[in-house]
DNA sequence: TAAAAATACTCCATAGGTATTTTAT
DNA sequence: ATAAAATACCTATGGAGTATTTTTA
């Protein structure tokens, strides 16, 4: 089969008229490239170039010389194209991003992200963990950002920052009394949640005692921005991720309130296959994503 | 430089999406396969390929893969294109034809190189043959029909059949006195012949004797079909190739006598660059033109 | 005679093969 | 546990270098 190298090498006899200057140019010695020129005629099985004192191009080495050059123009092209995306961040790159944190991060990471890496061609979709982890599984997502764990065989992970939980109460329930909450607070009250699937139902339930989880609303909210809703009118308390309290507490009138220490938290973070070659390109991405997030809270 | 070896791996593995597979494919081992595509993303500086129990081409591979698979497509347009013409007579021809060979036996040899090379691309070019040979030269020719020898140390030539000269007399002239014309006849009457440059004048004066050629129109016509009427209008006598004799002496009152022996004649062939790689394409066009000669005269 | 390409030969890089290990599922 | 790719190592092909010959103009 006809190789670059010959390619090169006759590209160069064409332009130049003149296998020692085309060897110059090609950096090899002229019985190196005419002898790869020979074996090119030998495989086309057709002559290629009249040798006299001066040499010239047949009819068909003209043409294979035309086909030669567009021949070599795309294989620079295909180098060129790798070269653009040696860089990190650049091309497609299909994201993840759970329901509970995509209206939050978003819009901060997404500008940021445009302006660090204008090549990058970011897909997102939001959707609950379960279908963020069989989309990374089954290659149709390249990345996911939600809440860690994920116990996958096939899938890495990369923490990023804690997200603490905060407690979200009405403001016509009785004032509390102390400056900080305590789980056992839930115990006296009707705790809301979000529907069955979402993490964040888990995880709240996760920190709550029997009697508070007794408290649990069975049917659950469909979004964090009903949820709160829901909370504002009084119908019960919630725990709000800190994330999305700038937004949700802002537009609604509910009583924000910190849990003491231990704080409950969620872990955010970046899921990918463990056999995928853009883990360079993830951390990328969650050094950008954790870059907007206001430093961590002091102890 | 990305190899077509490279190419050619690793669009087997795009399209089989298996290492082992495409390796049986392209007839080489596993190993040497996989070696050449890690070869080929060190090349490029990116990850072509998301390996795993089972493998997935990366956003980058899948671009690569187009490019390649049209690259590899290119190469085998090439070298179909060689293998149509490796054939002898196909594509471009540029031949160039004296005058006084040009109207007598072109209308008979092109429809036959016609139907038997039917990619054959005839340019036909007609000049004298200091021309011809000039341009044969500069390589804007090809190949030339003429009358031999050429005695040019660029140049090599094919006989292909002898043409002998007839003897074109008025028709009111004296009637001969023998069936067999003679040179000395010659010495009794004006003789015409074409105008300088044509190889036919010269050929014809180096025939006569001194006496004939003193007898020679200093002016010359510009074609055999002019001196034909000349003689015809009886105003002398001139020397006809026997390949024009058909056409030229059926359209005008002329009578064409046969010398006696030795009979005059000139050598028909072709004319090439001796270092053009054609040859054996010149061969086989002068088989087709002498295939279009009646047979050798019997002595 | 001079310039250019072809040939002869030698050497080394590397593509490819075999055997084995590592990795992923 | 199994299938698949990577690695290690070795061999051999052939690409490229030097020196020389042949050919063309």
């Amino acid at each position: 089969m006809i190789s670059t190298k010959q390619l090169v090498y006759f590209d160069a006899v064409a332009r130049l008229k003149h296998f020692g200057r085309a060897a110059d140019e090609c950096a090899v010695t002229q019985p190196a490239l005419s002898m790869q020129i020979q074996e090119m005629e030998r495989d086309l099985g057709v002559s290629l170039v009249e040798r006299g004192r001066t040499i010239r191009l047949t009819d068909a080495g003209e043409e294979v010389a035309t086909r030669a050059a567009r021949i070599l123009q795309d294989i620079e092209g295909l180098t060129d194209f790798a070269s653009k995306r040696r860089a990190t961040l650049t091309g497609r790159l299909r994201l993840g991003v759970i329901p509970s944190i995509a209206p939050y991060l978003l819009p901060t990471v997404l500008p940021e992200l445009q302006s660090q890496y204008q090549s990058l061609e970011l897909r997102i979709r939001e959707t609950l963990t379960e279908y963020l982890v069989a989309q990374l599984d089954d290659g149709t997502l390249d990345v996911a950002l939600l809440a860690l764990p994920i116990d996958e065989p096939k899938i890495e992970t990369l923490s990023l920052f804690e997200d603490r939980f905060l407690l979200a109460s009405p403001t016509d329930a009785p004032a509390p009394r102390r400056k900080m909450a305590r789980f056992e607070d839930l115990d006296e009250v009707p705790l809301l949640l979000l529907e069955e699937g979402h993490c964040l139902r888990e995880q709240a339930l996760s920190f709550c005692t029997l009697r508070s989880i007794e408290n649990a609303d069975s049917f659950g909210a469909s979004s964090l921005s009903t949820l709160v809703q829901m909370v504002a009118s009084g119908m019960g308390h919630t725990l709000l991720p800190e994330m999305s309290v700038d937004l949700e507490a802002a537009r609604n009138k509910v009583r924000v309130t910190r849990f003491e220490a231990p704080e409950p938290s969620r872990m955010i973070g970046l899921a990918f296959r463990k056999t995928s070659p853009l883990k360079a390109d993830f951390e990328a991405l969650g050094a950008v994503i954790k870059a907007t997030q206001p430093p961590p809270p002091k102890v």
